[in-house]
DNA sequence: TTAGTATATGAACAGATATTCATATAAGGG
DNA sequence: CCCTTATATGAATATCTGTTCATATACTAA
């Protein structure tokens, strides 16, 4: 055994160790999505008002000081994600959460924060 | 009461009863900063890997099919929102987890995925 | 010192993305 | 019917972001 740095001569045993129990490369591009959806202000603040109450679009836009459409085009992304569901009555929409874990991942973000303050 | 619309007719009273226990808008976007550190597949592939062992740089590249440039300009992503450390032996860099957070946030991300599909 | 290796960094480019604006759809009231 | 309101959608734009390439730094060995 040299005094060599040993990178880029991982053996093909310790290899397979390594990605022993890795998901697959696809169900981890999807776990990536998955966290993209919650890497964004308005998104987030999105989904902390429907975690207190079911809301419709014209309030979401209100209590999140953006525009009508803008929260529209977020809800989209929330619906197609499976984080948000909604309700039609008449021509308003009300959302809110279709996620259990949702608050479990506001709490281990508000966890690691405040561990590294 | 009308039969309209209660949109943007939300009283102070309900603002203030959905407004409590939010964080402050500061504290969302930092959540939403810190997802965003795992919104992304080679980020999220890295930790994986330093989830399973401790690697230097270019063990890390070879595994995830990255250049060493590309790693290191991640690693820096997450050194800076302190989820790796780092220590050097001569001129090898290794790094490993410094969040005890990360399995939760990945098994909630895959528990989300499974209950959808 | 010089050469070689591991890692880091800065600039540049390409691709992704959130918002805005204009418009479309859909439902209700008059 | 028409008009208004609530929401959705598509295109355009400006910003952000990840990779690459070139180069710099830091450590080791000879």
């Amino acid at each position: 055994m040299s005094t060599q740095c040993n990178c880029k001569m991982i053996s093909a045993k310790e290899i397979d160790e390594i990605k022993q129990g890795l998901p697959a490369a696809a169900t981890i591009e999807d776990m990536a999505n998955f966290f993209k959806v919650f890497g964004d202000f308005s998104r987030l603040k999105l989904l902390y008002y429907l975690s207190k109450a079911e809301l419709c679009v014209a309030d979401l836009a209100s209590l999140a000081g953006m525009q009508a459409s803008a929260v529209s085009h977020q809800l989209k992304t929330l619906r197609l994600n499976r984080i948000v569901k909604y309700r039609k009555e008449g021509t308003v929409v009300y959302y809110s959460l279709d996620d259990q874990h949702i608050e479990g991942l506001f709490e281990l973000a508000l966890t690691h924060l405040q561990e590294n303050r």
